[in-house]
DNA sequence: CGATTCTTTGAAAACAGTCAATCTGTGTGG
DNA sequence: CCACACAGATTGACTGTTTTCAAAGAATCG
């Protein structure tokens, strides 16, 4: 069932022979996570790659105050991983969890980046998702530097508007950087103007 | 002289034969700006790839009320592009000009890319740095999303001591998201505090 | 219901931005 | 060698936005 949402979505992006696609498939295993479980943990160090099947996953940093940071959500269909701890190899400061009950594929991401090699398809997937991906961080750091809290808003309205959808509007806040109470107002705000 | 430039720093990160490593400087043309001039206005497609061999870039935006945001540095021996322009094939919303005299070297990206995939040493060490990038700009999203004026001076101070270095302070101001007026007030701070 | 969890509202305080003036250093032309 | 112009940096007073803290109001779920 899992692995038939991962097929799906392959056989969408990509053209995978038969045995490509059972070599990619094979290396994946199921995991299942209700609401507030951990995938990762502060202080571990990374290895996975998980792909979402069901529900939705956060990756987040606790600051000093021991406030939230969301840095990225993953939905069905979404890639998740703590790279920065990857690529770094060291113990990450990221915690991963799930906001939703949710259900993932997780492969080894050495195993996945080898597979990348020699599957093209794969390989060149995985190369045009982390380029729009880092359309989509430019564009964050754009937003982060020098928009005003509405604007981030309104920006978020426009590229993003699943997360509104989809996310307690609290973590919504910490995922624009800006307090649960500042959105509140900017969203009261902007009714009043509809009117 | 600038092809020497490129060609050591490759020798250095990337064991590549004679061949390769003549095919690969065959691709570049040298460039030269004198301070404040372009390599990429607003507007254009940009389908170039710089390595600086000498001098500094910038790559920012300017938003509606005209005031300049930095996205990127790229010093000596570093790559430059408006990635964003190049991966969505829309016009560009940056510009990149010379804040020095500079010296680089250019490449057509699609030639660039080509190389990387025939070139295996070259594409991996493409691939690695931009995991390293992704590092930068990881921290620099949660820099400007939960760091105060000064706690994003520090950061800056500890990760990238070199933009302070060489770089008017304005611009400093600008690539972290702050006015020039903060930053002189940080610093002058910071000095009081050390005596 | 009762108990979380999430969201909204209000008032005060903190932080950074704006505007305007001044200061500093560097280079150029007389 | 001086004077002036210019770019960059600083300072002060004021304004505006966002945060903080505290409380209360919805919504959801067993």
């Amino acid at each position: 069932m899992m692995k038939e949402k991962l097929s799906a979505y392959l056989h969408a992006k990509a053209r995978l022979s038969e045995d490509e696609m059972n070599q990619i498939l094979h290396a994946f295993q199921e995991k299942k996570l209700r609401k507030h479980q951990y995938l990762l943990q502060e202080g571990n160090v990374s290895k996975q790659i998980a792909f979402v099947t069901k529900g939705c996953l956060r990756l987040y940093r606790v600051d000093e105050k021991d406030v939230e940071h969301i840095v990225q959500f993953a939905f069905e269909d979404w890639w998740m991983s703590d790279r920065e701890s990857y690529v770094t190899g060291m113990p990450s400061n990221y915690h991963i969890d799930a906001i939703e009950d949710s259900e993932m594929l997780i492969c080894d991401i050495d195993t996945f980046n080898r597979l990348g090699k020699f599957i093209q398809p794969l390989g060149d997937l995985m190369q045009s998702l982390q380029s729009k991906n880092f359309v989509t961080v430019q564009r964050r750091i754009n937003a982060a530097l020098s928009y005003t809290a509405e604007q981030k808003y309104q920006e978020l309205l426009t590229y993003q508007p699943e997360i509104l959808q989809r996310v307690p509007l609290a973590m919504v806040a910490s995922y624009l950087g800006i307090t649960r109470e500042t959105l509140s107002r900017i969203r009261s705000q902007a009714n009043r103007n509809l009117k």
